[in-house]
DNA sequence: GTCTATAGGGTGATAGAC
DNA sequence: GTCTATCACCCTATAGAC
């Protein structure tokens, strides 16, 4: 069980991570935010960058085992042939809505915003984080689209699997942009609405002719 | 004419931008990279801030017209239903190849690394860069597969084309993890070769049924 | 477990000599 | 245009009192 100052410490952080950056966010700020004094984070974490794999291990951790869990449903209901469909929205799904859930209601983050930040900074700080929690995960995903795509040459269901993790990323973190772009049409202000744009659109794309 | 000073400056600091982020680069270390003193920065472009702004504009003006000059060519080859593979040729060529261009051979920056601080780093740094560089070339764009795909829904247009920009996005930084996931099976060193993965996945995205 | 105090060093910016 | 020197501030980390 984590300590009351501890799960302050994290939920700050959090915040301030992902609206921020890594570097750009001392601890200064983060203490002061969690209102506990600055040497609290070295007594429970031991370093900046131990607490900033611990706010990505917090958060990643459930989402992984949602996103495998239902891609085990996918895959028993159908083995010899499962649904992309179901897939892409297992590997999207649980994620998506961790983007859309605000952590609390003072500072609605999104928090993919935080995630981003695992493809974007520094890379010594993160790979930790990234090789734990998320490329065994891209793995199995990867291997039930082989699965569900037989004929697919090898090289080309890396390619689209990258292609489809670039859409999932850049939905997350820059909801501002799409909105500035479209001129406020689209608010885009829950998951399954970016879902439900977004699995025809990477579905059509994993199906299509290699080269026409 | 830019001096002779100016022009390292903005080399050394591309590189060091691209490669840390913008709020890990400090000064110092762009200066004693371009082997000139640290008032040298304040002096020709007066802050920091100033001088990542620099950065951004010397790259992004030249794509920006080339992209609108290829626009342009696919525009006047069918002005009533151009095409749709023109468009995203149009779009992603320009940027992809600098993303792939080394910008000397002592460093091979990524310069893709570079773009995607435009929509990482903290809103208010590289917002006037995004704004005077990008937004005015985005809604060329977008209008431009409006044209071309005369049915699709406005909002759909939207998000299809912000899922395009993510696939792009995130092929020009994300290269070391698709080179992980793939066990190394990916090197991807080349814009013709992504460009060729891309098109057929983005058209039959953006052509798809918006629910099936 | 939590605090204060501080060490030791990096930061952007500027004044002023040359 | 280029330098040195310096200001005022922020940073992470830790020692040691309570």
């Amino acid at each position: 069980m984590l300590s009351e100052t501890k799960t302050r410490i994290l939920d700050a952080a959090e915040i301030l991570l992902a609206q921020n950056g890594l570097s750009a966010t001392s601890m200064r700020a983060i203490t002061e935010a969690a209102n506990v004094n600055l040497a609290a984070i070295n007594y429970h974490f031991g370093s900046k960058e131990a607490l900033i794999h611990a706010v990505f291990a917090r958060r990643l951790a459930p989402v992984n085992e949602r996103r495998l869990a239902m891609l085990d449903q996918v895959l028993k209901a159908n083995p010899k042939r499962p649904k992309i469909r179901g897939i892409l929205r297992a590997f999207a799904l649980p994620i998506l809505e961790t983007a859309f859930q605000p952590t609390n209601e003072n500072c609605p983050v999104q928090l993919g915003a935080l995630m981003i930040r695992l493809y974007t900074e520094p890379a010594q700080v993160v790979e930790r984080s990234f090789n734990e929690q998320m490329a065994s995960t891209a793995r199995r995903f990867v291997s039930a689209l082989h699965t569900a795509l037989p004929k697919l040459d090898n090289e080309v269901l890396y390619w689209r699997t990258h292609f489809c993790v670039g859409c999932l990323v850049h939905t997350m973190h820059a909801r501002p942009i799409l909105l500035a772009v479209s001129n406020g049409t689209i608010q885009c202000d829950n998951a399954e609405e970016a879902l439900e744009q977004m699995l025809p659109f990477l579905e059509a794309g994993l199906t299509s002719a290699s080269n026409s």
